[in-house]
Parts: structure tokens; C-alpha cells; sequence
DNA sequence: GTGCAGTCGTAACAGGCGTTACGGTAACAT
DNA sequence: ATGTTACCGTAACGCCTGTTACGACTGCAC
């Protein structure tokens, strides 16, 4: 053998790059070069570490998911009623400060991206199916009277209502404050009857 | 004078063109040439039409606001019932058709752009928040009693709710049919008291 | 110590990008 | 008819892109 490095902290490092690159310069400005500079080495590495560019942002886009699956399994453990789970799991879901802000940006730049790149959709309809399928779930916890049907809409009235509402936080976060998201949120889980 | 062609026409159908390679191509490939070649000629006339790339893309994303806008209001004026009228304008939100779903393909294209682009970001925030303030008025006349504050959170998870599930579709139309986004307005609207 | 294999920076390549320059052409004013 | 002016295709410019090739370096095996 000869010299010894963790590839998987390399790869893990360069997706942060993808991430920072993505959040702070946006989708057009997302090249190898820049990627590099922001992970604080060249392009050698980096067409080291991934056969291309391509390889490199689905690397980053699946990393992203897997990590904000990790979050969310770990609120939804923590949360001491089916409701509170529900509740943290869609504001998590939410731009309410500047990281979650930054994680949206991510988001939108990752899925205009997709669009030009099958397996990229292909990532991002497999991991979107898995988020929908949770919000059921946790739905059903919160409400076990429902009708199937009923807790499939209501999930996906929520998802979606939290994934518009990063948006539109992200791009103007001044109009849209952490406080009208959580009453947003807060207001809407009320009048379908999942308040806490 | 010289010769004299419609300038606003050429402009219109370079936006058009600006959407097509949007919707089909991705913001990645929509370049210059991109775009010429959609709208059947070079690069010559767009660059002759716009000083720059990035006027031609804010025309064009102006443009698809106007003519959102001018949609919108065409269904709130035919609306029979100001509950009616709410309805039908959070329903042209969605992406429920082919073209409806290239419509918010286009959107997504242009936010993660507008995330590089100042003066995009500027033109985003600014119709934004018109379509809030647009879905505040529409709530304040479907439902007279409710205060101000209410009013507010309401018009903001319903346009939300409305964008997301947009983009969800734009992802992935399989998944999220047009009767699964009808389904989840017309349950949203009933549970916050708005059903006709 | 010597060989070797993995590491990764440097430099170059071809191709595509936005933009500019130029010139032939076409319609209007006179 | 002629001059003039806008039109817009063609071709080129320099720059930046993803990718490849190469080679110096490094640490392990023996």
C-alpha cells in the first residue's frame, strides 16, 4: 500500500465546498475551480477524488440528504408527543436562520440543477418520495382516526407549504421573518386539528 | 428612418425563447446561442435587441410576471364568488398541465438564478410581494371577519403551499398529480373556513 | 534503502462562453 | 436615384469551462 487518507472525509469535505459555492455564489458560478478554492485545494483533487463534475454534485446531493434524514430522525426521537414530532419536523424544514437559509438556497440551486440531469432527479424524486412518505407517517401518529386518504393529503399540504415557505424565505428573507413562518406553521397544523 | 421592425414583438418572442431553453434545456445551457437558436436566429439579434445576457433574462423574467400577473387577474375578475375568485387564483399557481408544469420549471430556473443576480433577486422581491399582498386582499374578501393578522398568515400558507407543491410537481409529475395539489387546496381551503 | 502505489498540484488542451467588430442588406427620406 | 440609418448575420476575440496528462512527492512493504 502506499499513503493512507480518509477518502470519505475528502469526498465529505468537497460536498461542503459544492454546498458553500452553491449558497454564497450560486448555480452558475458552481465550477470545479471554484469548488476547489472553497474546499482550500485544486482541481487535482477534486478530479482526483471524482471521475467529473457531475459525480461531484451528486455526491454532494445525496450527502445533503442523507444528512438532513439524520436530522429529522433525530428530532423525531427527541419530540415527546406524535404531534411535537410532526410540528419539528416540518419547521426544521423551514429558512428561520441564517443556516436554514443557506440550506434552502442549497435546495433550489440542487433542484434547478436536476432539471438538467436525469440521475439528479432521479436523487431527488427517490429522497422527495421517502420525505413524503415520513410526513405521512408522522401524520398518522398525530392523527390515527384518519381515513388513509385524508392523511396523504395533509401530508402533502404541509410539505409542500413548508418547502414554499423556505423559498420564499431564501430569496427575501426580510418579508417572510422566522415568526410569520412558525405561525404559518403553527396556524395551519391548528386548523387541520394537529395542534399541540 | 430606416427600416422598421417591431422591437417589443422581437423582445417578446427572445423572452419566449429565454423561457423554452429554460423549461427544456436547464439554466445551465441557457446561453446566448442557446437562446438565439430557439427563437431561429443568431446571436447577432439578441445582441442587438439587449445590451447584455443578463438584460435579456431580466426581461424575460419580467415579462413572465406581467403575464402571470394579467392571467391572474383575468380569473379573479371572472370569478363569480370572492371565494371563488381566491380559488381559481391560487389554483393557476399550480402545476397541474404540461404547460403550468413548464411555467414553474421556468420559475425554479429563474429563482436559483436570481440567487446570483442582484438586480433579478431585486425583480423577484418586488412581485412577490405584490402576489402576497394580491393574496391578502383576496382572503380579506372571502373572509370580511377575520383580522388583519389572520388575514396575513393565511394568504402566506396558502401561496406557500401553492409554490411548493408547484415545484414538487415541476420534480416530479407522477408523483404529484393534478387531482393530489387540487385535493390539497380545496381540503386547505375548507379547513381554514374559505370552502365555497 | 529501494521499489512502488496512491496522492494531488501544475499545466495544458479543446470546446464553449459572452461579447465585440464589421459589413452587406434593406427600407425610408429627400 | 441617392444618401442614410437601422437591421442583423458572420466571424472573431479573449476568457473560462471540464477534463486530461504529467510528474514531484509521500509513506508503506520488503
Amino acid at each position: 500500500m502506499s499513503r493512507t487518507v480518509d477518502q470519505a472525509a475528502q469526498q465529505e469535505a468537497l460536498s461542503r465546498a459544492v454546498w458553500d459555492v452553491l449558497a454564497q455564489q450560486g448555480l452558475e458560478r458552481l465550477t470545479v475551480r471554484a469548488v476547489a478554492t472553497a474546499a482550500g485545494c485544486t482541481t487535482g483533487l477534486v478530479m482526483h477524488r471524482f471521475p467529473n463534475r457531475q459525480a461531484l454534485l451528486r455526491h454532494a446531493r445525496e450527502l445533503l440528504h442523507e444528512t438532513s434524514r439524520r436530522r429529522v430522525e433525530a428530532l423525531e426521537a427527541a419530540a415527546a408527543t406524535p404531534r411535537g414530532a410532526l410540528r419539528a419536523v416540518l419547521r426544521q424544514g423551514l429558512a428561520i436562520d441564517p443556516e436554514s437559509i443557506n440550506g434552502s438556497v442549497v435546495w433550489i440551486g440542487f433542484l434547478a440543477a436536476a432539471f438538467a440531469d436525469d440521475e439528479l432527479i432521479e436523487i431527488h424524486r427517490r429522497n422527495n418520495r421517502l420525505w413524503r412518505e415520513r410526513l405521512e407517517r408522522l401524520v398518522a401518529a398525530a392523527a390515527p382516526e384518519w381515513a388513509a386518504r385524508r392523511r396523504a393529503t395533509v401530508a402533502v399540504a404541509l410539505g409542500a407549504m413548508v418547502e414554499g415557505a423556505a423559498a420564499f424565505a431564501a430569496a427575501d428573507p426580510d418579508a417572510y421573518p422566522a415568526a410569520v413562518q412558525e405561525e404559518m406553521l403553527t396556524e395551519t397544523l391548528r386548523v387541520y386539528g394537529l395542534g399541540e
